[in-house]
DNA sequence: ATTAATAAATTCATTAAATTAATTAAAAGG
DNA sequence: CCTTTTAATTAATTTAATGAATTTATTAAT
């Protein structure tokens, strides 16, 4: 519950990490269009830069003549000096956990992973992971972190910071940002996975100039990541964004959640596996890329379930772009051309508009970018918690 | 597409429509109340509440001793001046037109409605209209109008103020709010009636403590608005919020929009009217009123399929609150009991919370007081675009 | 080369609004 | 009547954005 007024220091927040923003989505760009951009006076922007410049983030590279013109000054270019500030991303999974050391420019420049052994109860995790995060760091000591940001599967407390439930792997209020402030003495920042995806996809991604957009994730289930109105969307509770538990099916076999016929049910890579009778991702995917036409059928009719159901997410957000992250996606599969035909054709936004179905351009290092996403605007940028 | 930078007079206009609200849901208040829930400083509400007070939309209303008050000045009690400012509101259905002023507290306090003649066109329409509402506020000349909101079926363009398209009735770009700037010269304001009803909601109903919620609205169709990060959601080309096109069945009969088993071929008025072979809306109240087992049947099926809908959207949406308007819901049927029902077996989040799911409190009169509070708020109060 | 024109960028005074700290107002209780 | 306590206001301060004026840098014309 957020019924907080405005003032002066808010709004420098915010402002400057809209500056922020603006210079990574224009990569190379000008005092002139980012006051265009934001609608901020020439003389504002010059301030907020100068604190960038002071800080080293930004730097002038020389001036050029911009095409509309013809005579007056050049404008100098600004870029972010991306190496100025570096951030640890650490994306966990169910099974796995990735370390990556990230820049402001949303580039992984360092990357580790460790499994998770079975039944490693939250206590060893915890050892586990600070003993491999303190080696990595250790290993790059030339890159020092300003920040760290975790991605974590589960029901997530963003604002304690605490993991309260990661059922797969039966952990409870595990407090993982206490611990790693403690440990790291820099700021450290927890959010679920998927959403730090979203925010990845809006710093970094290609979804810099949507102010609505959904992101999902295909791993063990299927999740998703919302902004609105230009903000993440970020419940109290819980995770939101349980994509793999809307209804496909109503009618369908009960699921643990409660509900029935959960979608989850029918197109995870879980449930594909089973139901095709295939024994790992990368086997489905083999088989797809030798021809295989049960293995092409498995991936459009999991596509054309995803896409029913995000109809009906579409019919009430009107977003104008979906990424899906996820191998299932990520390969050249025909998966995601299945999710844009069902969302396109029957859509009722669609009549209007096209919506963009499109595969993360974040790659594989998509879950630690998204984690080290939010360590970077809230720990490096702007310091606000909104 | 809003990347708009921050300055004090946006903060201003934000921090005077938060005191508003605030003045609005406590009632009769004080400025340390205020200021506590805001985490505004007293002398910022001293500061706003004299704006106000200067303006006659508040007064002071004598002085109390607070309970946890052993000593001290007595706090002042603050009251809004309920008629200090009226708005007409213009709830446009595809059947019929309602007309209503409104005061500072959402009270209808004068109302009138005509009927859409069949086959009746975009000009006619707006002469009928004109026609109407000026014979309405002849009649209430005593009570002044300080700004004029409409709430509209179909798909809404908010910022230009003009009906896109209402597809029952075969109109198109009917510019709503320069024809009634022109012809009324107070500030118009147009949005989607259902919308309009959610900000009602948040205004005047039930949800003025919740900051994530949605307001469902079944007539001809099923509709929804949505209050996300404590914001009403505008999409900006149409409507959004087509919750009667939500996917029911996904091998469902294919509807006009694209989709295949649309919820409203199974749950709105016209759909359990025609499956069940019933002549009316009040032939079916009617029939449950008189304990007809096949009527009760009915109203729980569609709030069934209703509730099963709703669940993959609090999966996605974690929200606290779910009102429903519309007659179906209204009177004292078990369709609202259904759907209650089946988001918190069904959902995801009610394992940690329960949803409320309730009826409107706005009663009849929903559709005006939400088209009213649109103009309230930003014609009013704050004349912000946010 | 000099000058006029033009555009970028900065500076400086101004304005707006919230905050902080100090002050005044009002009431209770010994 | 005096002290204590809380509410409310006032005045000074701070922060940040804006607007106007100025400086800087560049092109093009003379």
């Amino acid at each position: 519950m957020s019924f907080i007024g405005q003032n002066t220091t808010r709004a420098k927040q915010f402002n400057r990490s809209l500056v922020f923003q603006t210079l990574i989505r224009l990569q190379s760009t000008t005092r002139q269009e980012i006051a265009s951009n934001t609608k901020l006076t020439p003389a504002t922007i010059t301030n907020i830069v100068n604190e960038f410049m002071s800080e080293g983030i930004v730097s002038e590279a020389g001036s050029r003549r911009s095409e509309s013109q013809k005579a007056g000054r050049k404008t100098m270019m600004l870029d972010l000096n991306e190496r100025a500030r570096l951030v640890a991303g650490i994306h966990i999974r169910s099974d796995r956990v990735e370390l990556g050391i990230v820049t402001l420019k949303g580039n992984v420049i360092a990357e580790q992973q460790f499994w998770l052994p079975d039944g490693c109860d939250q206590h060893d995790f915890l050892r586990l992971l600070k003993d491999e995060l303190t080696v990595f760091l250790r290993a790059h000591e030339d890159l020092t972190v300003a920040a760290i940001g975790i991605g974590s599967v589960g029901l997530v407390d963003f604002e304690r910071g605490v993991l309260l439930e990661a059922k797969h792997l039966g952990w409870n209020e595990v407090a993982l940002v206490n611990e790693l402030q403690a440990e790291y003495a820099v700021p450290v920042y927890l959010d679920h996975n998927v959403r730090g995806m979203a925010l990845g996809e809006k710093l970094f991604g290609s979804c810099k100039t949507e102010t609505d957009f959904l992101s999902v994730y295909m791993g063990q289930g299927i999740g998703a990541g919302m902004y609105v109105n230009d903000q993440i969307y970020r419940s109290d509770v819980t995770g939101a964004g349980e994509l793999g538990h809307a209804t496909y099916q109503p009618e369908g076999e009960p699921c643990w959640c409660g509900n029935h016929g959960c979608l989850e049910r029918y197109a995870s890579e879980e449930a594909i596996l089973s139901e095709w009778g295939i024994g790992s991702v990368d086997e489905l995917l083999k088989a797809y890329a030798d021809g295989d036409a049960q293995a092409d059928r498995a991936l459009r009719q999991a596509g054309k379930q995803i896409g029913i159901v995000l109809t009906s997410f579409v019919n009430m957000f009107h977003v104008n772009r979906i990424i899906i992250g996820g191998r299932l996606a990520q390969e050249n599969t025909p998966l995601l051309a299945e999710v844009d035909h069902h969302v396109n054709t029957r859509s009722f936004l669609a009549r209007k508009r096209d919506v963009i179905v499109s595969r993360t351009s974040l790659g594989e290092q998509l879950g630690v970018t998204g984690a080290a996403s939010v360590a970077l605007l809230y720990g490096v940028i702007s310091l606000e918690i909104n």
